[in-house]
DNA sequence: CCTACTGTATTAGATACCTAATACACAGCT
DNA sequence: AGCTGTGTATTAGGTATCTAATACAGTAGG
């Protein structure tokens, strides 16, 4: 699936949300695929089984998931999508971020634009293999 | 000086520290420059002085700043700053954050690269105004 | 000397997060 | 029915962060 980052400041099940929305953007789980159960998934990412379900929880109310109680969990037959204002809110925010460390380690615009398409890269093609 | 992101999951003494080798980067804080007090930062901040004074101290540990107590904490005559290796590091793992977002939200290399330039643009206006 | 400002240190409390260990309720399958 | 695998819930403990309040130590200036 992917992988948990632990130099990454935001929480696990943020980023286990985040994953599991990347996945389904880049189209490596369609709609109505089963997702991995949450026992499964915990031991997967050598993370607690609660971690992954409070991720699941959360993808479940926002319509990303649907969840069957003892049957399983499975991507939702129209996931949900941000809207277009909190999409840009989002991008724009963690621009910033980005932007912020890249100056800070006295980056250049090029350096920070060329690193940010090699990470694209890198994530799409990381994501596509374990599909 | 700069704003503290409370949406930011980064600790506040880590957005103090960073922020302030954006200002030295962009050259708002010159060598030899004095930076403002623990406590008044920490006003202007609304954070507690300990939160601040412990960023100043990492920053003097990496010879960023120079601490002369009782007077007060100044730009150091000659900042370090982070070597290649670290820096691409840095670099690198700050824009596989960015990607892994933009990609979750549903956005396009190009829909990120365009924020990424405008959030430089805002960050460094940001700073040469308060400067 | 005294006051006011520096950075520094300590203690305590609150909150968020993660882990571990148990349970419980539901579905599917033999 | 019994077993196994679902998601869910609860309790406890540990760690990191932030805040608040209070001191202590050093420097500058009236």
């Amino acid at each position: 699936m992917f992988a948990i980052n632990p130099t990454d400041p935001a929480p696990i099940w943020r980023q286990i949300e985040e994953g599991v929305r990347r996945l389904i953007a880049l189209g490596a789980l369609q709609p109505g695929a089963s997702v991995p159960s949450v026992r499964d998934l915990a031991r997967d990412l050598r993370v607690n089984p609660n971690t992954v379900a409070r991720a699941y929880q959360r993808l479940a109310e926002g319509g990303v998931l649907s969840v069957k109680r003892g049957e399983g969990t499975y991507v939702a037959d129209e996931p949900s999508v941000p809207k277009r204002a909190e999409r840009n809110e989002a991008l724009r925010d963690a621009a910033t971020r980005y932007a912020s460390t890249a100056i800070a380690v006295g980056a250049e615009v090029q350096d920070a634009v060329e690193e940010l398409q090699s990470a694209f890269e890198r994530v799409a093609r990381e994501h596509r293999r374990h599909a």
